[in-house]
DNA sequence: ATAAAGCGTGGTGTATGGACAACGGTCAAG
DNA sequence: CTTGACCGTTGTCCATACACCACGCTTTAT
């Protein structure tokens, strides 16, 4: 199939699945005579994988990383658990330093921390220069 | 004072804040004859409050739209109230979207979805072509 | 006097994930 | 036969928040 069929199948973008493609994630991509490039359905298997992994919250780069391991031989199920894992604590860290700003804003919102009235004090202060 | 006493006083870097003077958040800095450029402690006030004004987790665009109503004695309470709570809403979401990470992740981990094994399908797949 | 430390300016680089545009070749329909 | 749709390649651009480097001048310390 050509790249607009297999956008279709996947419900990626021409320029997405080309950039994927430049960082090596579609391998083996024949072309006809005329130069263009026919993609299989093992390409669509592989895009919607990768579509998934993107859906555990893993950046491309970390999936090329699971990829190479895979080529290699290495990835077994402890070391993709291990990668959950890490990941999943990236997660939490991210929603703790979220929670952390909510908890600010909140005490703004209630007055217990003036930020507003600071923020015009300053400004003040700041028209005199 | 000179810019490496305002780094000290804010615990910014110099970079940082020659990048927050060209986005407009430092207004009024006069020179010496040497070309040097010299705060005050009215500058001190902005870029802590900029500072705490980042730990509630807004970007510095939205800080400078803020600084705009400022100057444009456009900003109210009200208003600024509602910049908080329109704040809060999108890290709701975020926070929302990365618990969704965590439960595809779970969900991976606890094998009802074998995320690994349809992987290594794929890639056997893939080393046909 | 000379070397080191500080300052300003201007430009480049970083990570992330593509979008978009331009140029030119190719194929199918009318 | 020409127009339009499709394809490939290359290169530029976006946001975000600075870090870092080089060049050249100034100030400070020795």
């Amino acid at each position: 199939m050509r790249i607009s069929e297999i956008c279709q199948q996947t419900g990626m973008t021409k320029d997405a699945i080309r950039y994927y493609e430049e960082l090596g994630f579609l391998a083996n991509i024949k072309r006809s005579e005329n130069g263009y490039k026919h993609y299989t359905s093992a390409h669509v298997e592989q895009l919607i994988l990768l579509k998934r992994t993107k859906e555990l919250g893993f950046t491309l780069k970390e999936i090329k990383e699971l990829a190479g391991l895979f080529f290699s031989k290495k990835l077994t199920e402890d070391i993709m658990t291990q990668y959950l894992r890490k990941k999943e604590s990236e997660i939490d860290a991210t929603i703790i330093q979220l929670t952390h700003y909510k908890s600010e804003i909140n005490l703004t919102l209630s007055g217990k921390c003036q930020h507003s009235d600071q923020l015009i004090k300053t400004i003040r202060a700041s028209e005199k220069n």
